[in-house]
DNA sequence: ATGAAAGCGCTAACAT
DNA sequence: ATGTTAGCGCTTTCAT
């Protein structure tokens, strides 16, 4: 181990700028002194140290993932994207999770303290905004700072977010178009971003088609499985009829009331039309309708604006990524003729 | 930003040597000159440079992952143990994802070459050890190799596994119990370990309980949900009576094995039982008896093991992690009463 | 086209 | 207890 530049130097006699612009394929070498360095570079088996070069270059090739979680599809699947783009140019990951415990704000603010990253992608700020100090050292350092899933504020920060407003007006309008007037909504928790578009966008749809979204019809969930279930056991245990249809703000609440109602004995789609929205992988087995996010596409954008960025490039703040309908068996519909498309692929400069 | 140790310096007037002492914790340093060097660390906003550290040290604090894949609840948790005990250590993750693109070796062989990790977790090797290349090449550099669920030989690796063949036997056991004796298999693929060690586990049980696994009884797999479906439709078209029980290898495989079955009307468990193993979260909603894999733990106790090699201590070299066997309705027993252990947690040394 | 030399920001002997 | 100094391995002016 350990063999360095000056190995190499010692080995050919060139010295160690030669060497280094051979590493780094300036063109100011002649072909004959390149041929012999790298032959004696591959006979050495010499790799450039990367503190070294980070040190001296004042830059790194590190990207730096931040995310709440890991452990559901959905980071997962962005994380995903996020590789890909990352290993197409020779970008690496680094990678931190908050799980409840420590804070993002603290894990973005170390990994750019220590200046060891050229970019910053950061899911589902607890915070509408990054914190302004995080923001100010980012600029100062030209670290490009990429917020997912929430678009953000300030001049500094690009965003990738998905149409949350057309998928749920989208999903709104499937049920009004197969003649659904009494529809229940378990939305997310107030403060969500997510959940309060996808709120506003029931809203529109119903508003729309002059369908009231009555005080009882809407129940409070968390966006956590054992909230949906919650939220269907009060509606059962009301006495009053259940709504016709019912759509949970997201796929785990609507898992959660599906295990509810199947313990009950209630039956879906006959008795009652359950849906959800993101599009997880469990809502396939259960034949779930529900609208699909494009995570790892999300991924993608966030990387690709980074390293746009990082390399000195332009790119739009926000961008606003289309989600999708998918319909299956619990909505009662033919899931053949109505997989249609909800939102567009906007870009805001 | 760049605030540097010298900045430090100039404004305390001490010397880099005092300062870093502080840095460090050094019990070198009087009470009086630590609490003036901190104030004005925190005046300054000053954060110790990684790169330069890294350098000066020569030892890193980034723990390296590299996985096949991470889209699937099998990497995930995984990952997410890793990450829980990294955190606790105050170590840093790198991950890079193979995707079936990049290989595994290579990101390994890289890492190692750049001296810029501590050590090193890889997941699933594709060849039964690692190149031997990498192994002494982490062994010169004191980089300890932990490899995930496959064991490797070899004196430089640690390898933290679990027990499938006593998981695939106590699932074996569970079905021979409850009278199953037409017991078909829908193995995962030759080669893989996995799938090689749940072979022998259903073997052995069978074998114990006399009773035979015929040629036709058994399907072969790739542990991919296609495949469980294609297998369990190869079934379905010989005309002959399916097995009474049928134990798919993986969960992906049991779900591919269940949409079938549901297509074609066969209900589960009433004209067949299906189980699996690895217990996905999809295996909850299906309620399929399956057989649970602890892979949070995996990756604990991988990133333990690591951490602890890197701090100088002692560790086992195989860790081999229980399975349990989880019951649920697809098996058609009382879920209540047989939620047993299988396999206990052995260390070899 | 190549080399000499001065850093990059920190740590760690060694000296006092 | 504190300071001096020589690196760590690389990049990058500035000469030649």
């Amino acid at each position: 181990m350990g063999t360095t530049l000056h190995d190499v130097c010692r080995k050919t006699g060139f010295s160690t700028a030669t060497v280094s612009r051979v590493i780094n394929n300036s063109p100011l070498v002649t072909k004959r002194t390149r041929t012999r360095v790298l032959k004696a570079i591959k006979a050495l088996g010499y790799h450039p140290s990367r503190a070294a070069r980070t040190l001296s270059r004042k830059r790194s090739d590190m990207l730096a993932v931040i995310f709440p979680e890991i452990a559901s599809g959905f980071y997962t699947e962005v994380l995903r994207g996020i590789d890909e783009i990352a290993a197409e140019h020779n970008f690496h990951l680094t990678t931190a999770f908050a799980h409840g415990q420590r804070d993002e704000h603290t894990l973005a603010l170390q990994s750019l303290n220590e200046q060891w990253v050229a970019g910053l992608l950061i899911l589902n700020l607890f915070e509408v905004s990054l914190p302004a100090e995080a923001v100010k050292l980012a600029a100062e350092q030209r670290v490009p700072v990429v917020s997912i899933d929430r678009p953000v504020r300030g001049p500094h920060v690009i965003s990738i977010s998905m149409d949350n407003i057309a998928g749920a007006a989208a999903m709104m309008n499937h049920l009004l178009a197969h003649g659904y007037r009494d529809i229940g909504i378990i939305r997310g928790p107030r403060g969500n971003y997510d959940a309060d578009q996808r709120w506003l966008g029931c809203q529109q749809a119903a508003a729309r088609a002059g369908v009231m979204l009555t005080e009882e019809r809407i129940q409070q969930g968390t966006f956590v499985e054992g909230s949906g279930r919650l939220a269907m056991e009060r509606w059962l245990d009301t006495g009053r009829p259940l709504p016709k249809a019912i759509f949970a703000c997201n796929d785990a609440m609507a898992i959660g009331a599906l295990e509810v109602l199947g313990e009950r004995g209630v039956k879906v789609p006959e008795d009652v039309t359950v849906v959800g929205f993101d599009d997880v992988d469990s809502a396939r087995h259960l034949a779930l309708t529900t609208v699909r996010v494009p995570m790892r596409a999300m991924g993608r954008a966030a990387a690709e604006a980074a390293i746009k960025r990082i390399l000195g490039g332009e790119t739009q703040q926000q961008h606003v990524l289309a989600t999708q309908l998918v319909v299956r068996r619990s909505c009662g519909c033919d899931p053949k003729k109505s997989k249609t498309v909800a939102g567009g692929d906007r870009m805001k400069g």
